[in-house]
DNA sequence: GCAGCGCTGGAAAGCGCTTTCCCGCCACGC
DNA sequence: GCGTGGCGGGAAAGCGCTTTCCAGCGCTGC
């Protein structure tokens, strides 16, 4: 037991120099050291085993090599895939990442950036959804001011407004363009499954998806809100069903909602694509594997991560930094001519 | 711009105390606080919105307040349930997790082993599944040898016999059950899609399912081995389709590699389960909404990680503990009589 | 020949917290 | 009345590192 962790005193005592030039050799700092004691030090480093304290050196330098990640629900494929992204391209660039999950609990994603900041984290990348309720938004943008105040930085994916560096995906013209394309293929009634009223990235997609449809001459679709989960698409889908709406063709906010739709949609005995159209947005990976393929709008969601993370972790100017992204429709076997 | 941290100094000025006391009070030692001090340091805290350094902290308790998490792939449904479950239970300790991800390479996971090692991490998870290659197994042995000689806990999912607490899923049990059951339906010849046979979590698999069919008196299977993800089944499908087999029932180890497969058979025409009956192992949240739905041995991932969770935090004995969970047989539509 | 410079190495002052040690105070027992 | 012990409070010594500041040295340039 305990075998005390080797300390670069002891690096620095067995290689007969100072601390200083210890700690100059084993971090590259901007002095040079003569390359005869830079080789002794490297090499009783090595045999030592010796490993840098990182909260010693996150204390001395004020500043840690944690990255945060706040997300909803990492088992959600959209969120997962984000995460993905962000922790390659924090690995590669030496950081660690943290994971916080909300569970879509808005003040969840406050007590999670207090920590962070306690952590002296580095950078975070807020992937959740941004919600239009007051309160929450107020107290979630103190803690962004308290955050970048202490010297970190903060990206957030698909929530612009918030004076952060910011990802934003083509949310309201994917909906238009997918909406386009679906009354192309003859459709005129439509339902929409929307995701929570107060989440922006819900409200987006489906008001770009009504301006499609107005673009083309199609009267609004029928509106019915769930949670932004499978469950949620579920259940909207049922309840649209009951609504004896005589839409032909459904839209999900999200693609894990069109997966709980479809479900619905099967044990009703609706039949994909020939009773009724239906197309999601994202296009998580899962999606692959649905039958029929679930037609959607396409967001590169690894990558998406990436930029977060690079825009988080490169130094950029002051003002705040946005990368639009933008969906593609992809059109599958989930949608049908009428 | 850099509003300076509040310090537990400035606390203690502000409140008129001592550094000891006001740390005794925001952190709860053992000693006692008289009330009236105790309160004045806690309003005046709670007023200049103190947050503790984590860093120091850890440095001077010489302990911090992070998890280690270890996955593959954090994309794949199997690694982000079994994330979901660890980061419940650690934020439920206060603790915070670090998520890594290995890309699947063992000299990721040693890697990551040492960063969490610099970092203090109280307790680490590894979920990875465990590699028979002798070199990296004894690379690996020896930082977590590091690690806990250092005061830090590790457990393991599925992954026994490296003296740490562990999670055992019962592979091989479970896949003996379903090959009995297989069997059952009156199928004689039987194929195996294996992971790469250098894991030991695709080869216990396999063994418990070999074994299920001799119980029942069929031939063994072929077995086609690929790589542990979904495109991994889709190849490894895709050859034993060009093998001639005459196979009528197919078990993917995995069930992600079970999805590819089914890609695969549906690309080529082969009916499920009407020409072919499919299984595979985990019972990922996905398979809900795949049509046919999927037979599997399911797995409580979250639980499991959760129970990881669980070993890993709480103090323990000495001698490494392990749990096993046992699979449970799930028949659904992709396996029908033969 | 000497002031001045650039460069390398080391001493030491922190970084913000925890915890030991000590001190003074009070209640108690003899 | 005084020694004792318990208890609440504070001073200060670290925890392991970074970084500033200073000392020494060999050069260059006038």
């Amino acid at each position: 037991m305990s075998a005390r962790q080797v300390t670069l005193a002891e690096v620095a005592k067995q290689a007969g120099v100072s601390l200083a030039t210890a700690s100059r050799v084993l971090n590259g700092s901007t002095r040079q050291v003569s390359e005869e004691l830079s080789d002794r030090v490297l090499r009783t480093a090595e045999q030592l085993g010796y490993v840098p304290n990182a909260s010693a050196q996150a204390l001395a330098r004020n500043s840690s090599s944690l990255v945060g990640l706040v997300v909803h629900d990492i088992t959600d494929p959209y969120f997962s895939c984000i995460a993905a992204g962000v922790t390659r391209v924090a690995e590669e660039a030496g950081l660690v990442v943290v994971l916080g999950t909300t569970g879509r609990r808005p003040e969840r994603e406050v007590e999670l950036l207090s920590t962070l900041r306690a952590h002296r984290a580095r950078a975070v990348v807020l992937a959740g959804s941004r919600t239009t309720d007051r309160a929450s938004q107020s107290r979630l943008a103190a803690e962004i001011d308290a955050f970048t105040e202490q010297g970190g930085r903060v990206a957030c994916v698909s929530q612009a407004k918030l004076g952060t560096d910011t990802v934003v995906p083509g949310n309201r013209a994917g909906g238009r363009a997918l909406a386009r394309e679906l009354a192309a293929l003859g459709h005129k009634k439509f339902a929409v499954l929307g995701g929570p009223s107060e989440l922006v990235v819900a409200r987006d997609r489906l008001a770009g998806f009504k301006a499609g449809l107005a673009d083309a001459g199609v009267a609004p679709p029928l509106v019915v809100n769930g949670a932004f989960t499978r469950d949620g698409g579920y259940e909207a889908a049922l309840e649209m069903l009951a609504s004896k709406s005589r839409a032909t063709c459904v839209f999900a906010v999200t693609d894990v909602m069109a997966m709980g739709a479809m479900a619905a949609l099967r044990e009703r005995g609706v039949r994909v694509p020939e009773d009724m159209s239906i197309a999601g947005f994202d296009d998580i990976p899962t999606l692959r594997d649905t039958v029929p393929a679930l037609s959607t709008v396409r967001l590169p969601l690894e990558e998406m991560g990436e930029i977060a993370a690079g825009l988080v972790l490169d130094a950029g100017g002051d003002e705040a930094r946005t990368v639009r992204v933008a969906g593609e429709v992809v059109l599958r076997a989930s949608t049908a001519h009428n």
